[in-house]
DNA sequence: GAAATTTAGTTTAGATTGAAACTAATTCCT
DNA sequence: AGGAATTAGTTTCAATCTAAACTAAATTTC
């Protein structure tokens, strides 16, 4: 059970949020968010991770890659905001798991342009519709 | 700076293997709200890390038991969703560091009672304003 | 056109994380 | 009452994260 310090500050108990001056968490928003955010991709990693083996940094790289798009690591960053060291890493494992496949540029040769492979195209084709799902699931409730 | 890589081209050769519209990521809901509450939380976090020596979970911690509250681990847990590792770790800094005390809850001798020490309200004064500011500033933008 | 700077990506090192195992106290069950 | 199950909180361990150093290629500067 619950154990019973101070009434707990439920949203809408606004007379004590008018009494106090403290900030209530609950209420603070970037937190809110956060917990949130937090919630919802764990969640759904979950998901993902269990039947497919895929961490968060791996599936999305797979969703910027897109089922046709051929992009460098530098793209992926810039369009997830992960750090290059977790891109770095992620694209290793998808290239170990034969998920994605890297050519070298040849007009810039510190660079490789990361493409789904035909495996990898499958798992995101499975993968898709789950998300799609789970977002349906999410903005409805 | 930013590499133009083209965008996902309208396909006129191929992707007959595609069931469904590509998913694509940027609008992707779970995704931008992930995107958006860590960079919340991590632009917020540098300032008061730099300023205070606080981790985020020390930080919420000391949020939640707030100027005068008191109460026992699973609270905090149950309030901020964070895991009980993480929340008995942010706490054991916090009493190290002199900001928070613990006392032993008579009824229940398994728990003890949080609260913030002298030194810790004068951080959570500090802190509090700038996290107003923050969000107000997040709000207006 | 060579030295200096910048950029792509990887590796390293130290800290942080959470699942699972653990200790100790409490409650449940019969 | 007393053994089984639950709960509070900590510790351990393996995985993961990021900052910083590093390698190699490209670009800038003089």
């Amino acid at each position: 059970m619950t154990r019973n310090n101070k009434p707990s500050p439920l949203p809408g108990d606004s007379v004590a949020d008018l009494a106090a001056a403290p900030l209530v968490l609950e209420h603070f928003i970037p937190y809110r968010f956060s917990i949130l955010a937090k919630r919802l991709s764990d969640t759904f990693a979950r998901e993902y991770a269990d039947r497919f083996d895929l961490t968060i940094p791996q599936w999305r790289v797979m969703a910027v890659l897109g089922p046709d798009g051929e992009m460098p690591a530098t793209g992926v960053c810039e369009r997830t905001l992960m750090d290059k060291v977790t891109v770095s890493r992620a694209v290793a494992r998808l290239v170990a798991s034969g998920r994605v496949r890297r050519r070298i540029d040849k007009t810039d040769r510190r660079s490789s342009l990361l493409r789904l492979t035909a495996k990898g195209r499958a798992t995101y084709a499975k993968i898709v519709p789950l998300a799609r799902g789970y977002e349906a699931r999410l903005l409805a409730g």
